[in-house]
RNA sequence: GCUCCCUUCGUCUAGUGGCCUAGGACAUUGCCCUCUCAAGGCAAGUACACGAGUUCGAAUCUCGUAGGGAGCACCA
């Protein structure tokens, strides 16, 4: 894009609101946010945006910090380690705000508004149904002042709206979008600051992102039309404007913005499930992002990777078949006390690197963990046709080599060998099937090696009678 | 309703007028390896939403159409 994306030092934010888990969609554009500061040896700052206290909570915002912990993504300024710009959560930036607003109140750029939720609401129909575009009417922007001091005597109380003025045209140039041109006149005059005085959302972003120093601002496309009206506040007071950049939704299978109905949204799902972090970052590296390698990177690399002119404006699907490619990869390269701790079950080293290629989840050690120290579950379909294949004569064989032969499959399978003249995948596929209930799975002799020989050769025993 | 945004293989994407008979990755299929799965190696199929225009030449530029999405909240 026409913007220039130099190196020097970037300063970056998160701003999520605490009144839900870190939803991936968030995650992303953290991340990216993360990654740009990293890149160029500047700051990334969490901001959290508490202002409206009814669905705040103290606890997901815990919950929000510890899942960006889980995931890497460290801050340099935030509510619970301060920093130059404190105090980092909105719910203490009162004062802030307020010496703002009288300042834009006293240019008349900022107005009381008497309106009721009730009379807005009606006067929204009422635009929508004459085809019109819902926006304030301006009823209070006229009042006198006797109007407005008797309001104020019976004791209203107010909300400030943003006095718009009338065509004037809002230029920038967005960062992954590039110029964008809106004009006044479509944007009706919005409020700033509520009836209970904390400052709204449009006010209160813009002031912290300006006011903190952030220079770029990454968010999601669904906040590109409310920009113009951040720039009008930004302007009105005479604050410097931030970059702004609005990459593409994340959305499901079907295109529909990222939703609870489409499975996992949140990192702390994928962090339950047992996906690693490094997977996930990987996964969310590629998702409106093109980088110049499409190989695994380790999280520390990945700043150096990072092309910000290369964030993507289309939605970008969240498909789980990739994260779990990604998945195979982490796990991979993890070492084996570092799997063993994953998996959770104090597991032996023997069996951790036995079954560490044939597990993805944490979950999927759960049969082989059985197959080991538990009991076999009930046959498939095509497991049943293998022992019928192979007949009760072949596990009765089977039985008797293996008293001769033990937990030794290369003995067993010589013995057996030589009685029963079966050879390769009709020798083993028929004792895989009835040693661990499976056709795929962990190299067979060292399983066998792991599982007591009684319950081994029960378990060909099991097939040597007719059925 | 108004304003804005988006549209390349199944998915993520490369591509900014000729290097594109459109490249890569994941997924899929086949073959090799192999007791099986995984890993690895090799190979295959599949995409420029549509229609006009500009041009010697268009995935790339212009206009229109269709489809999808967002915003227009005392939610962020």
């Amino acid at each position: 894009m026409s913007v220039t994306l130099d190196s020097s030092p970037v300063i970056t934010r998160f701003a999520p609101s605490p009144t839900g888990s870190l939803h991936l969609g968030n995650a992303r554009t953290a991340f990216f946010s993360y990654l740009w500061a990293r890149k160029s040896g500047g700051r990334f700052i969490l901001r959290i945006e508490d202002t409206d206290a009814e669905r705040s909570q103290l606890r997901f915002r815990e919950e929000l910090m510890s899942e960006m912990r889980w995931l890497g993504l460290d801050w340099d300024e935030g509510p619970d380690i301060g920093g130059p710009s404190a105090p980092y959560s909105q719910a203490e930036r009162g004062e802030f705000y307020r010496g703002l607003f009288a300042q834009l109140e006293a240019m008349g750029g900022a107005y009381p508004c008497y309106c009721t939720s009730e009379e807005l609401e009606l006067s929204r129909k009422l635009q929508r149904m004459g085809g019109k575009p819902p926006r304030y009417a301006g009823t209070c922007r006229h009042m006198t002042s006797a109007q407005l001091a008797e309001r104020e005597a019976r004791g209203l109380k107010p909300t400030l709206r943003f006095a718009v003025s009338s065509d004037a045209v809002i230029q920038f140039t967005d960062t992954v979008h590039g110029p964008q041109r809106f004009v006044s006149s479509d944007i009706g005059d919005f409020i700033i600051r509520r009836e209970d005085g904390t400052a709204a959302f449009f006010f209160c972003n813009a002031v912290d992102d300006s006011g903190m120093g952030v220079t770029q601002v990454l968010r999601g496309d669904d906040h590109l039309t409310n920009t113009p009206r951040q720039l009008m506040v930004l302007d009105a007071l005479g604050m410097r404007r931030p970059d702004y950049g609005h990459v593409g939704l994340l959305v499901g299978e079907d295109g529909a913005p990222l939703s609870k109905r489409h499975g996992s949204t949140s990192a702390q799902e994928f962090r339950a499930r047992g996906f690693l972090p490094a997977a996930l970052l990987n996964h969310l590296f590629h998702l409106g992002h093109a980088s110049d390698v499409d190989s695994w990177l380790p999280a520390a690399d990945m700043p150096a990777h990072f092309r910000p002119e290369h964030l993507g404006r289309a939605p970008a699907r969240f498909d789980e078949t990739q994260l779990a490619h990604w998945q195979k990869e982490g796990v991979e390269r993890m070492s084996g006390a570092q799997i063993t701790a994953w998996l959770g079950s104090d597991d032996s080293a023997e069996f951790v690197e036995l079954v560490r290629h044939n597990v993805v989840l944490p979950a999927d050690a759960a049969p082989w963990r059985a197959v080991v120290r538990g009991d076999l579950p009930p046959l498939g379909k095509d497991e049943q046709s293998v022992i019928a294949a192979a007949g009760p004569e072949f596990f009765a064989a089977a039985a008797a080599a293996f008293d001769q032969s033990s937990s030794d499959l290369k003995q067993l399978t010589k013995i057996l060998k030589e009685r029963t003249g079966r050879k390769g995948a009709d020798l083993f596929m028929p004792l895989r099937v009835a040693l661990t209930g499976q056709a795929h799975g962990p190299e067979l002799g060292p399983l066998l090696k792991l599982m007591s020989p009684e319950k081994a050769r029960a378990r060909l025993e099991s097939h040597a009678q007719n059925t």
